[in-house]
DNA sequence: CTTATATACGACAAAATTTATCGTATATAA
DNA sequence: TTATATACGATAAATTTTGTCGTATATAAG
């Protein structure tokens, strides 16, 4: 539990390597042989990021990513929620029913932990982690 | 993705439950039916839970879980880890190999992840969520 | 203006993990 | 001796994650 999925570890890979490749523009082909990452898995990552401006896209031969300027002030709250919708550890804290319990008696307590995970990652940019 | 599990969702309920019957032995069943858990799934994670003594646990017939004393200093990171082994947003974190990626570019991203998670988790406890 | 290369996107299949069930054993109060 | 409760392993069902396939669109180069 509490594991982030591949498709966010992919993207962690490749904005990493968008970074260390700033002069040029870099094709998912690229990416995904380097790391041996699925390609169309890849791609769809990469087009939500570049949808939400964090990475800019180029169609075409000699096309391909590049790292935006937004990239370094991208809060690991923002990076996960294109990849992933809002990040909670239940359902319940942002959908309403209490799933299928009769009386709930942990709203608090699942509150505040998903409070302190949210706070957490709203003040970590993917700048922050990478150094 | 960073979701909790049932089982550690269900422990919670329980936790709370007993928390607030400190003057009686409380058997599964009264848990299993008034949450509407599955009998079994809840036994098992009272029994990882008390086999850590952070419930208490009395066979036969009148008998049932209490809290133990421990229960309110336990952190959730304990808590979790009884339930669930060690947290870690990947698998690499505490395991050798870098999976099947054959050059691994997001080390110190991971781990500083990781690293907050498990800092934020150590300095909860069940009593801090509580309130 | 044709071709090759690259992103864009939806539908579906495979794999892995989580969740639930079943069967049996053990302890103990009445 | 019986009824009730915890203990625990094996396996099945359900859900989620991960990967594949097919097709469309844009554009640089010849």
């Amino acid at each position: 539990m509490l594991k982030i999925t591949k498709k966010v570890e992919y993207a962690l890979i490749a904005v990493r390597h968008l970074q260390e490749n700033k002069d040029k523009l870099v094709p998912v082909a690229e990416i995904s042989s380097s790391y041996g990452i699925p390609r169309e898995v890849l791609a769809k990552t990469l087009q939500k990021l570049a949808s939400s401006n964090v990475i800019k896209s180029y169609k075409g031969p000699a096309g391909g990513y590049k790292a935006s300027d937004k990239i370094e002030k991208t809060t690991l709250n923002d990076f996960f929620e294109i990849l992933e919708g809002p990040t909670a550890i239940m359902d319940c804290y942002f959908e309403s029913g209490c799933d299928h319990l009769s009386s709930c008696n942990i709203r608090t307590p699942i509150n505040k932990i998903n409070d302190s995970i949210r706070n957490l990652f709203d003040n970590l940019t993917l700048a922050d982690i990478s150094q």
